[in-house]
RNA sequence: GGCCAGGUAGCUCAGCUGGUAGCAGCGUUCGCCUGAAAAGUGAAAGGUCGCCGGUUCGAGCCCGGCCCUGGCCA
């Protein structure tokens, strides 16, 4: 019997904080332990707590919680070090007979911590240098050389994509060719049951604007505010995320708050429907109607049989 | 009641001297995705051009009437 590793999964706002605390605490009573490995690129900052609807202590009910608050602002997660810290978790964890529930909505982390994903490389030095003449001479001089350099993976790319661009040319200078696609739906582990929270798309709206609400309601235009003062506009992916953009953009002059919220609504939306699109092509994953969750019992007792 | 502006894609609008409606923005749908991923990117579907009639070989664009919206004046 393989040790058992839980990953829940959802698009923003259905509710996977809350259940896997619940499941955590349910197996706890049953007198096996589960703690929580986070799965989400934007919970992992300090101080990024209204926008990111970070579950806060009491939310988490006693259960630990791995992988939030691990980095300042102005530092770069990358999905490679999140691959790393979170299979450190997980196997921590099997050490000690918890079950690790790992929860998340970033897909790509998802998949680099469950599934086998290995990443090539990265030099600083030479990512540098191609960002800065991306800067300087458009995607498109750099996807010309791409195709020189290898024509098979400059066709699978699209030409305006700046970033995966230059990430191709990186690798190539690091190990010579490039693979320009994802890798299969097989786990690196095994032991694994995702379970996937389904919730229809109209009331998945409405969550999201109430969530939107909500930030507003408790500070985030301070939270921002706070966290520019220390650099936030120097954090490469933590000013990047939904809300904190879109604040930025408001503190700085660029639009009236009214549309930093409609904004951050709308992008909270678009992102939503771009997660469904990574799970609905993964056929492994147990899919439960967040309206109507089962018991705690019920799905843990889904989840084994799957195992 | 009079004058003015306007009624074109789900929304906001563009439309050259009348000649098959726009690679428009947003939204929607679908896809891609390997060290920034709450990021980055590609594609598609949507329109009886307010209604009726007229002029014309041909009308979103011209003429007449009507309906609706906003503003100004009484």
């Amino acid at each position: 019997m393989p040790e058992p590793t839980l990953a829940l999964l959802g698009p923003t706002a259905s509710g996977k904080s809350a259940l896997a605390v619940r499941l955590a605490v349910h197996l706890t009573t049953q007198g096996r332990s589960a703690e929580i490995v986070n799965a989400d690129s934007m919970l992992v900052y300090r101080g990024m707590d209204i926008g990111t609807a970070k579950p806060t202590l009491e939310e988490r009910g006693g259960i630990p919680h791995h992988l939030i608050d691990i980095l300042d602002i102005d530092q770069t997660a990358t999905v490679a070090d999140f691959q790393r810290l979170a299979r450190d978790a997980i196997t921590s964890c099997h050490g000690r007979g918890v079950v690790p529930i790992v929860v998340g909505g970033s897909a790509l982390y998802l998949r680099a911590i469950l599934d086998e994903f290995a990443f090539p490389g990265t030099d600083p030095a030479v990512r540098a240098e191609l960002e800065a003449e991306l800067e300087q001479l458009g995607p498109l001089a750099l996807y010309e050389r791409l195709s020189r350099l290898d024509p098979e993976a400059a066709v699978e790319m699209q030409p305006m994509n700046g970033r995966r661009v230059v990430r191709a040319l990186e690798v190539i200078a690091l190990t010579g060719s490039y693979r320009a696609t994802l890798p299969e739906h097989r786990y690196a582990l095994p032991g694994v049951v995702q379970v996937g929270l389904a919730i229809d798309r109209a009331e998945m709206d409405a969550r999201i604007q109430r969530r939107v609400d909500e930030m507003w309601a408790k500070g985030l235009i301070g939270e921002v505010a706070a966290l520019a003062e220390r650099g936030l506009r120097g954090g490469v992916t933590a000013s990047r995320a939904l809300g904190y953009r879109q604040v930025l953009a408001y503190l700085d002059g660029l639009c009236t708050e009214e549309q930093a919220r409609k904004d951050t609504a709308a992008g909270t939306r678009r992102f939503a429907r771009r997660q469904l699109g990574w799970w609905r092509r993964d056929p492994r994953i147990l899919w439960v109607d967040a309206l109507d969750l089962p018991s705690p019992t019920d799905l843990v007792e889904e989840c084994e049989a799957r195992l």
